[in-house]
DNA sequence: GCAGCGAAAATATCT
DNA sequence: TTTTCGCTGC
């Protein structure tokens, strides 16, 4: 097909093309096969490890090789940073003529159709998109309007109900069935909760806002409703490849049709194993499906493992193979040797975060640099006491996963004004930005919003009169925002506007840690400079979020590559020389929110398997006796989680954490043969 | 109707 | 640790 194609294009006879990359000498036959696969529908099972990546980009590379112009060409895949990397990996690999490659997530792609085509289906071009605090925030906003929080019992909270809304979409579930199965306490709120979702559609409609779940079902609207669209946009997708395929949800998987029903030409990669987004409606069933989806899919399958050492893989095998869902595979490293992974006792928190410092710090030693190192964990709080370790003994780390800078109300205050000068519709961002005027609370802002919602001067607030008493802070206000809204002003300058008007503001509300958020805001100015409009800040922003360590990080120690620290979901597809999955107890991994459902606590095995298969060459996995909690000081007592309870001696090796001698702070592991380092 | 205080509650994974 | 609720005084 490509040939012909060449054919078509060049008026004269082109034989065969010639590749510039040795395709067959950098891949095995079965990576080979994909890279080498023909137009139409192809599935590739790919085992943790197999070298799904690299051969995705060596896939890249051919078609682009072939002659499939690169623009025609979309990667999609599961996180911006996942995209980002191939594309870049692709983009050496050719001498630069794969950077036209459109790369991105699901959400991201999606966002960049409907601003070409937004108006279409009933909304301004320039939209807004909220993020998770943002959509809660809308929720919150119509849950008070209806006065639903006066309720006599009790009435769920923002984030509930915006979660609830949100798993209804992307599980294709309806809210009486969410809520019978996950919130039987609120069933008897059933009609106000329905009322509350279609007031929130309808008031996103209004003002001209879609949340993330909006984008994926905006763009299926768009394309249903306009088949001449969903005609325009898909003849550019020559070939579309789907990372991570085991990880979409229904959505995703109908988009996906979509794209490739013009050109028939998808790809799609994935694992079984490692499918860890159920929670998100992700379906491996997609996978199951895909050849009766798509007529004529052939099917490639990776198997051999070049990441780990066989010992790392055994361990990760027999933690699989206890699920009650059972898996056939078995992974087999191509490599040899390799140490015992380690399943480390610890008797506390503070001893565990010690352990891997000084662990960190010797593998150092031997020359492993440190952004081969990675710590992995369940949920964004399990790093914390960790992170106060790493400080202490100036390790550089990244962290991913967790809190986002943005969702700190003073980052938040910030982007609210950008955002009501984007889109004057957004009356969330109105209502935070007036409510921080000196006498304005909800009351006041609603009605203000009122006004400015129904007037063609939303920024010129002089001729109201109902508002005297607050005249010159509103003229303030609006001097700034009419400054912002001339002409096409670079968005950080833009954001140092308002943070200059904000000064005062954040002095006042924050009086205790004035400074601490001063350096985030003046570290979001250098974060703004990445982008040239408003727009393109705030849309970017919403999809990636700022991860908050990284402003810290930059405190520390600028020079060299920091460490990495990871939620297990955001470490997916990654890989790492040396491996800590640390808290990994009962009640964290696996989630006290799953132990009563056998799906959900297969899941969370799959989580601790993603875990283990990023280590290649060390593992140690961790877990202490006593926790601190954080909320009271208090302490309590845990177990290991089932997930590592009874693992034979010969799959690992059991460490115990000792105090080496009362009298340092060294630790020991009990072993005479072990040593670690004393930390200095 | 707003601001400030203290008590109480909640507390995931990601886009 | 942070957010939310409810009360009180202005």
């Amino acid at each position: 097909m490509a040939r012909s194609f060449v054919l078509k294009r060049e008026s004269a006879p082109i034989p065969l093309v010639h590749y510039q990359i040795p395709y067959a000498e950098h891949l095995n036959p079965q990576q080979l096969a994909v890279v080498e696969a023909p137009n139409g529908p192809a599935l590739v099972i790919a085992g943790a490890g197999t070298g799904k990546t690299r051969t995705l980009i060596y896939r890249l590379a051919r078609l682009v090789e072939s002659g499939v112009p690169p623009e025609e060409i979309v990667l999609l895949t599961f996180t911006r940073r996942a995209a980002r990397e191939m594309l870049n990996r692709a983009t050496v690999l050719l001498d630069g003529r794969c950077e036209g490659i459109k790369g991105g997530t699901f959400h991201g792609f999606c966002l960049s159709v409907l601003q070409r085509y937004a108006q279409q289906i009933g909304f301004p071009v320039r939209f807004s998109v909220l993020d998770a605090a943002d959509a809660a925030d809308v929720v919150d906003l119509l849950r008070t309007q209806q006065g639903f929080h006066q309720s006599k019992t009790r009435f769920p909270k923002k984030d509930t109900l915006y979660h609830l809304f949100s798993a209804s979409i992307n599980r294709q579930k309806d809210i009486p069935q969410l809520l019978a199965q996950e919130f039987p306490q609120y069933a008897k709120h059933e009609t106000e909760i329905l009322t509350l979702y279609k007031a929130y559609d309808q008031y996103k409609q209004k003002h001209g806002l879609m949340d993330y779940d909006d984008l994926l079902v905006r763009t299926l609207q768009l394309f249903e409703a306009h088949p001449t669209i969903r005609y325009e946009v898909c003849a550019r997708i020559r070939h579309v490849l789907v990372d991570e395929f085991q990880d979409t949800n229904k959505l995703q998987g109908d988009l996906v049709a979509a794209f490739a029903s013009v050109h028939g030409n998808v790809m799609a990669v994935g694992d079984d194993a490692q499918s860890i987004y159920a929670f998100r409606g992700a379906n491996f069933q997609n996978i199951m499906g895909f050849p009766k989806r798509f007529a004529g899919t052939t099917l490639y399958k990776l198997e051999e493992n070049y990441r780990s050492t066989p010992p790392i893989l055994q361990l990760a095998n027999h933690v699989l193979s206890q699920a009650h869902e059972r898996y056939e595979k078995e992974l087999f490293s191509r490599r040899d040797g390799g140490e015992l992974p380690a399943i480390v006792q610890a008797p506390d928190d503070r001893f565990q975060s010690r352990f891997v410092c000084q662990m960190v710090l010797q593998l150092r030693e031997e020359g492993i640099p440190l952004n081969e190192m990675a710590v992995l964990f369940r949920n964004g709080r399990d790093s914390y006491d960790l992170e106060l370790e790493l400080a202490r003994c100036n390790i550089p780390f990244v962290k991913y996963g967790g809190l986002k800078l943005n969702d700190a109300a003073h980052i938040k205050d910030v982007l609210a004004h950008l955002k009501i000068v984007e889109n004057p519709l957004d009356a969330v961002a109105w209502q935070r930005v007036l409510m921080l005027l000196k006498g304005i609370g909800p009351k006041t802002a609603q009605e203000l919003i009122q006004w400015i919602l129904t007037t063609d001067k939303p920024y010129d607030f002089d001729s109201l009169q109902p508002f005297k008493k607050h005249v010159g802070q509103l003229r303030s206000l609006a001097l700034l925002l009419q400054d912002l809204r001339k002409g096409e002003r670079l968005a950080s300058s833009q954001v140092s506007d308002v943070i200059h008007y904000y000064g005062p503001i954040l002095e006042r509300v924050h009086p205790d840690d004035t400074e601490k958020r001063r350096q985030d805001l003046e570290h979001f100015v250098g974060i703004a400079a990445n982008f040239v409009t408003r727009g393109d800040l705030l849309r970017a922003l919403a999809l990636d979020p700022i991860e908050r360590s990284t402003v810290e990080v930059e405190a520390i120690q600028k020079d060299e590559i920091p460490l990495v620290l990871s939620t297990i979901h955001s470490a997916k597809g990654l890989e790492y020389q040396a491996v800590f999955v640390i808290q990994v107890l009962e009640g964290v991994l696996p989630s006290a929110y799953a132990l009563n459902r056998r799906s959900a606590l297969d899941e969370e095995r799959r989580l601790l398997y993603v875990a283990l298969t990023r280590a290649k060459d060390y593992l140690f996995v961790s877990h202490s006796v006593l926790g601190y909690q954080r909320s009271f000081g208090g302490e309590y007592f845990t177990k290991p989680s089932r997930f590592i309870q009874d693992i034979p001696e010969h799959l690992a090796e059991p460490w115990q954490l000792v105090e080496s001698s009362p009298s340092n702070n060294e630790l020991s592991t009990g072993d005479p043969y072990l040593s670690l380092p004393s930390s200095s």
